[in-house]
DNA sequence: GATCATGGGTATATAAACTATACTCATAGA
DNA sequence: TCTATGAGTATAGTTTATATACCCATGATC
């Protein structure tokens, strides 16, 4: 079965299994196909999946049976919201959503700088070719108040929640360090690296995070958390990039538990923290 | 044109733009035609795409000329981004990624316990028919240190940054609230609702959160963070729905502002604090 | 209760897209 | 010089899709 029907297929399947079924008015809209070839995709899709579906004729609608099992595709419940999330944006090339009605969304407006395509671009090409790259930097360091021109050795993307950076040796301060995209105004000259993937022994060495249940919250609640983080005996384990830990301990408000007076707003503590904070300052250095 | 073609063509535009090239192999991994049908589309983008790519005979592979313009897609960085953090998994119906190298990356992992799919499902239908819906939900509550049947007339989905909810009318409480979706553990028994999307005014009503430079920060770093979030004359603008005004304060860390010594955590701070907190204890009422 | 708009199904002939196979050519690298 | 690789192309045949036409069932409207 070729590319173009088996898409479709699915795409029947999906709005089966989340929306409110389908009809062929709604794989002509998607796809651009004729009518008769709308029918013969519901049709061979009852082939592929039998009872799966039936025709709602008042609704004049195509329905998930009750005793629909999806057959093409593995639908959870993060891929649905990771459809929601790009709902509205068109997502370049990648499909148009496949969402027919998106429910009334909710979602924080983070407000950010955009990053310049040319930017991004010849970032990437010099950590494909594994070259060197100058950029116009902003830093927040007091000693460069303005933009500067440096050169560095990039070789990963990362992000921190927030914003992406990219992961590079810097050939002015003689370490690895990120460089938040949005304050790379400009790039100009490839040349040879001066460090590669490799040598970042904090990018690749991961620290063990464990995470346990705020200890100032009610035995009850501490159950409840438990089971949202999924623990094992009051634990939980993440394993992340020393290179990250920084970022994690902000996103999760882990520095602040004991200087906020709710415990609620706080709901995981780490439990190995002399571990942690000597891994932190080791990341720092 | 038909959909499938322009597809292909669309990923061959991306690859050039945003990686090293590409080849036959490449479409044919992709979508699974056949030696002369990728052969034809690479000549098809020429036609359409005039002086946009050439051969390189030496590494094999067809590249972006240095006057390539998009023509077929708008590239822009964040689509990009979308990309990248989609990479490894498989997104359901969705394209598989186009990314052929997944440049190095480092996300933060975020455990979270997973939501069911049947939840989710039962919960969306019941926003869209509108009607309530009993969920056996576990409350951080005090009073209900146990998973409870409760009735919800849900109408929407939100997100604070970490995890989803569901914005719903509580028949218990006889007031709007948000219910994480990872904290209901089984759904039954649509019924009559008791409110719908209209009667939400929390939730339809926007607040202009005003954002300004930590003024802890020195001169120039309070100009580099007003370029970072592209503010004028200093100040940022950003609308937001009253509901989510509580994870907007903690997602932004704008409510430890005064509490941590380091004002470079917290770039930046609410310049309308007063009603910011006045319609924060609204929505919290 | 007749009419009508809507959406489904299908048949036929035709066109476009695609495959399988086979062969040629250019090049880089051994 | 030889070879492996990947591009290009031609042919015959298959699959997929279209355009057009016509029929049918339903629910809503008059």
């Amino acid at each position: 079965m070729r590319w173009s029907v088996e898409k479709r297929l699915e795409f029947i399947e999906f709005r089966l299994f989340w929306e409110d079924g389908i009809n062929r008015a709604d794989i002509i809209k998607q796809f651009g196909v004729s009518v008769p070839q709308a029918s013969k995709d519901l049709a061979l899709y009852e082939v592929k999946a039998p009872g799966n579906l039936f025709y709602d004729k008042s609704a004049k609608r195509y329905k998930a049976s009750s005793e629909f099992r999806p057959a093409l595709l593995e639908p959870d419940t993060a891929s649905y919201f990771s459809h929601l999330q790009t709902a509205g944006k068109p997502r370049d090339g990648l499909d148009e959503s496949w969402l027919a009605e998106i429910p009334q969304l909710g979602l924080l407006p983070i407000p950010r700088r955009r990053v310049g395509v040319d930017v991004l671009r010849k970032i990437l090409v010099a950590i494909r070719m594994q070259r060197s790259v100058e950029i116009n930097y902003q830093s927040m360091n007091e000693r460069r108040p303005d933009p500067l021109w440096r050169r560095i050795s990039p070789h990963s993307m990362g992000n921190d929640g927030l914003r992406w950076h990219v992961r590079a040796f810097c050939h002015i301060d003689k370490k690895f360090k990120d460089f938040l995209l949005p304050r790379c105004l400009d790039t100009r000259d490839f040349g040879e690296p001066m460090a590669s993937l490799e040598n970042d022994r904090i990018w690749h060495d991961r620290f063990k995070v464990e995470l346990m249940p705020n200890p100032r919250l009610s035995e009850s609640q501490q159950k409840i958390i438990a089971r949202d983080y999924e623990m094992e005996h009051g634990r939980a384990e993440v394993h992340i990039r020393k290179a990250l830990l920084y970022y994690f301990q902000k996103r999760l408000r882990l520095d602040i538990a004991d200087k906020l007076d709710s415990p609620q707003e706080i709901p995981v503590v780490v439990a190995n923290r002399a571990d942690f904070d000597a891994a932190l300052a080791e990341a720092q250095a």
